[in-house]
RNA sequence: GUGAGCGUAGCUCAGUCGGUAGAGCACUGGAUUGUGGUUCCAGUGGUCGCGGGUUCAAGCCCCGUCGCUCACCCCA
């Protein structure tokens, strides 16, 4: 099968994050738990495979994901199942299965691992990649709306991440983005002419993505055409401002594009995304919005919704990679058979203090203490002939280049007093 | 799915008109038989992505192919 000594290469499209980067997501993530536990969210732990139908339903038969993106496969027993390309339908499924609606109330939820979309790969775009995604259950009040928002913008704040843009909307809801969408259509079949082929072909069939359409002369159009702001029902409406009233009371200030239209077909009325200009074509970090009828669509009570998801690997690389990973605080050189027993049994008593420990495997002094300085260790701790017939061992810093002698019975005791400065 | 650019040492890259495969960093050894990180000296390291073609001769030109990157599209 396999050609033996040939390099495997990995998959089109997926990344390994080395050791290098792993510090920084790291950081990442537990930036995020700290800041959803702060919020009173729990972590939802979701398949990273689901029915393929869990996404049509959600996503909608003819958006692109669905339509061309999914990595859809026939398991053993026939079944179609995808490979979640996102992590919101997940989430209502498993709270439709497992009956989180009870006890009836607010449930918040928060996820985080891969997801898998077909893509061509390109700049901040993946075929595996990482999301970060909350979901708040139940209430419909606008403050759940601004709550959701404060707690996305206080990710990107604890990350220290400042440049970012955030831009809010109001989709409208059943009762009003019908005639929005009529208008807007007989609006576009008016200009028809200047439009590019692609929105020409979305006056009917989904004349709002025109309004986020990137060529020039579909955006001039965008511009002059009718808002949905001015569209939206009362209720509608004061949910809109209700929402903007109490993020402005949270510091958190988001640009009202009436432009702004989200690619997912279950978002209603609040819509929202996050985008930074040093990101390049796709620039979206985060994005999210107000889904109302997702968890009845999925055999659920009629529960309100609202969710967002972070793009970890535009995140991180908004972020620069300044976390040089630590050294161990000890490294062991041994320099005879009879040391490097003597090595094993301290190293071992460390470790179980609770000290970063490292070891060479052989070699002569100079070149392990090369080891040593290369795994950018604060103390080399080396012993050999001598040092056993002495019980002692030689502690050096290696910054400085200063020697400790140091007996084998009081080196945890020196190093809690050296390290630690404890007596 | 469409388009463009790029594939040379572990890494970053140079390679003129088609004429012997290069540099810096890294790595190994020595100066120093038990002392790293600085310095000096020496050395190892190549399927020039892969396959074909043109040519006396190809890293360089031509065709194909794979990969990477960026953009369109779409989205996080």
């Amino acid at each position: 099968m396999a050609d033996k000594g040939q390099i495997v290469q990995r998959v089109k499209g997926v990344k390994d994050i080395l050791p290098v980067d792993s510090p920084v997501w790291q950081w990442v993530e537990d930036t995020a738990r700290e800041t959803f536990e702060g919020f009173s969210y729990s972590e939802i732990r979701i398949p990273v495979f689901e029915r393929t139908d869990v996404f049509s339903r959600a996503i909608g038969e003819t958006s692109d994901i669905v339509e061309k993106e999914m990595y859809t496969f026939t398991d053993r027993g026939g079944e179609s199942l995808t490979l979640r390309p996102e992590g919101t339908a997940s989430v209502v499924r498993a709270y439709v299965e497992n009956k989180l609606y009870n006890p009836p109330g607010a449930k918040k939820l928060y996820y985080m691992g891969p997801m898998f979309r077909a893509e061509r790969p390109q700049a901040g775009r993946y075929r595996q990649f990482h999301q970060l995604g909350a979901e708040l259950f139940g209430p419909e009040n606008p403050s759940a709306d601004a709550e959701t928002i404060h707690l996305l913008m206080s990710i990107f704040k604890n990350l220290h991440l400042e440049d970012l843009t955030l831009r809010i909307n109001s989709l409208g809801c059943p009762q009003c983005r019908p005639a929005f969408r009529q208008k807007l259509a007989e609006y576009l079949d008016s200009r028809r002419e200047a439009l590019c082929d692609n929105c020409q072909r979305r006056i009917d069939k989904n004349p709002l993505r025109v309004l986020d359409c990137k060529a020039h002369g579909c955006g001039v159009i965008a511009d002059e055409a009718p808002s949905v702001t001015e569209s939206l029902c009362g209720e509608c409406s004061a949910h809109f401002d209700r929402t903007r009233t109490l993020l402005a009371a949270v510091g958190v200030d988001g640009k009202v594009d009436p432009k702004l239209v989200r690619g997912l077909d279950y978002y209603s009325r609040t819509a929202f995304e996050v985008s930074s200009t040093a990101l390049g074509a796709q620039d979206a970090v985060a994005g999210g919005g107000r889904y109302n009828s997702l968890v009845e669509q999925f055999g659920g009570p009629p529960t309100p919704a609202i969710g967002f998801a972070i793009g970890l690997e535009r995140l991180i690389s908004l972020l620069g990679n300044d976390g040089a990973p630590l050294g161990p605080e000890l490294f062991f050189i041994a320099l005879c058979p009879e040391a490097e027993e003597k090595v094993f049994q301290l190293a071992g008593a460390l470790r179980e203090e609770g000290y970063m420990v490292d070891m060479s495997y052989g070699g002569g002094l100079k070149s392990q203490l090369k080891q040593a300085d290369r795994a950018s260790a604060e103390l080399a701790v080396i012993i050999g002939e001598e040092e056993m017939a002495r019980s002692v061992a030689l502690v050096k810093e290696m910054k400085s280049g200063e020697q400790f002698t140091v007996a084998f019975d009081e080196l945890i005791k020196w190093l809690d007093k050296h390290l630690l400065g404890e007596e």
